[in-house]
DNA sequence: TCCCTTATTGTCAGATCGAATATAATCGGA
DNA sequence: TCCGATTATATTCGATCTGACAATAAGGGA
């Protein structure tokens, strides 16, 4: 759908050659227990991504499709993320633009039916800065935030050493300003440009931190993974998208413990439990968990009615701040 | 960025024949005293657009380069909204995908340079049951609210009537329902599905009520304003980025009365002034504006060290539930 | 039975929000 | 110049929401 008020026709010549290869990718998220997990390839550093081919109906389905070829996971909730246009790729013969949509995915782990060499992988093993359920980790933390604060004075005038220091400041909760657990990708952008995560150093460059600066994925795919889970940290407060990663039936601390792990931060007990219940979020289904101890929790269900009631209106799941 | 895990070669044939034309099209948003309106192009019912070709840095830069060509308007805040996989586009001589990448910007009226053929028009001339800032508009909401209980009651079994009751119910306030305002792509794409909007019918298939189901664009053109409708009123409420819409100083009034004519519904004026301060959104100039009757405003400026010192986090406008 | 663990319910103060009221400043006309 | 119309600005009040903490209930094991 091309429409042209005025300019030359030359556009249309141009067109023909400007042709792209559109790639799918997909983050696809599932929570167990305790621990949000990310569907990966390779040697989990790959997210699952294909071209979108003719054959494809949408390109939802041809996402569905290549996830379902390359890790035989079916994907239940999608939604769009983000389109990148990759630079200029190397195409052999001559030069080619590089599309890539990407996609958010959530399922549970049990729906894969056991197959070859997909892997799922702790978000927290790619950003281990990400985990505040404990506190912020100390360790990371502060080896991050030494690094970061060199890059700072390492810029060539002092506004431009403020404004850096200020950024990290935000984006990390340093000098006690409060931790935003939805800042993930502004994170990861930040030490991306500090050069202080692997895929920004060229090689072995200026040798980023072990263990604390994460694994590196492929390509951009780290970066599209940090956009993912912003995505999510942001959605469970106003859609009730959670129950995408539940069992079918559940405890409210189950619950609680998904959200926890997907915020990477604790909340408070009776308060989340006003808030889900309030909302008429879940039902009853009259049985109780064989638990671990203590007093037997009742088991709920989603609701599914809400989808209809409510359609997309508000539905916050409260994300403690202390 | 394409990764098998498994799976033929033949996909490496595939790729060649599976390029795509992509599309990159633009919303973009102007307010000027209380009208907001949308740059179009053609007879109204063109959002610019044109082809992302190998001459363009980036996605952006292709946007901001089309605008420019096809309206003279530079472009401020961008922002993107959606990508678009269009029914395979009659290719002449062979089948080919059609991606559209579309954007939302912001800007205001003054910058244009009185370029040639654009036009500004109202968002209220395509969406006429949006604009709730005098109460919900009697003569339009009641004609759509017939044909839409007509279509409900059109449908096969009980169970569909209810559903397609229901879903209009919620999407347009019905039943003292609260009106949502961020429901409108919902309401577009209910009124597409009941074949109430020209769009939706070939021709003058059921021929749609005339005044009260808006003007027609070309193709899918508004159904993308839809979405940057929906998504700017939502994202009002947690940026800062109305500011973008304002010139250099404004009264509070002003700010307000922008706001409104987004949202499409009116706010409570000490509340709104209580929010703006409280948040040191704006800073006094120290004039005063030439108003037109009663006590001078105040002027104001935008405070640009929120966007540093608050990078993304929370800054909600408050909309009135009334 | 006591104690430990976890679930579930209840309370309370502070912050927030919506609505309404009160005061201030300017203009235009009597 | 005084008055009222008009709009700006400031203040108050009650309802609601939120976060933090405390209290009670129900099971298991020693």
């Amino acid at each position: 759908m091309h429409h042209q008020a005025k300019g030359t026709r030359k556009d249309r010549v141009a067109i023909k050659a400007d042709e792209a290869k559109v790639d799918l990718i997909a983050v696809v998220v599932a929570v167990n227990d305790i621990e949000p997990c990310v569907l990966t390839i390779g040697q989990a550093d790959i997210l699952p991504s294909g071209p979108f081919v003719l054959e494809h109906r949408s390109l939802q389905s041809g996402l569905r499709g290549w996830v379902e070829q390359q890790t035989g996971h079916p994907l239940g909730y999608i939604e769009q993320l983000y389109t990148f246009a990759d630079r200029d790729r190397i195409g052999a013969e001559r030069q080619q633009r590089a599309i890539s949509i990407s996609y958010l995915a959530l399922t549970r782990k049990e729906q894969a039916s056991g197959s070859s060499k997909c892997g799922w992988q702790s978000w927290y093993d790619y950003f281990p800065w990400e985990d505040h359920r404990s506190g912020a980790p100390p360790v990371v933390l502060d080896v991050l935030r030494r690094r970061l604060m060199e890059w700072a004075d390492a810029a060539g005038d002092a506004a431009k050493r403020r404004e850096r220091q200020q950024r990290a400041a935000i984006a990390f909760g340093f000098d006690d300003r409060r931790w935003n657990e939805e800042l993930t990708l502004q994170r990861y952008e930040l030490l991306y440009e500090a050069r202080l995560v692997e895929e920004a150093s060229g090689g072995q460059d200026e040798a980023p931190p072990a263990a604390v600066s994460g694994k590196a994925m492929v390509a951009d795919h780290r970066r599209i993974l940090a956009t993912g889970v912003a995505r999510l940290r942001s959605k469970i407060k106003y859609r009730p998208v959670v129950f995408e990663l539940m069992r079918p039936t559940f405890t409210l601390l189950q619950l609680q413990r998904t959200v926890e792990a997907l915020a990477g931060r604790l909340l408070n007990k009776p308060n989340f439990r006003r808030l889900v219940e309030q909302q008429e979020l879940v039902e009853e289904t009259g049985d109780t968990s064989v638990d671990t101890g203590g007093r037997p929790a009742k088991l709920y269900r989603f609701r599914h009615a809400v989808l209809d009631e409510r359609a997309i209106a508000g539905t916050k799941l409260p994300l403690a701040r202390a």
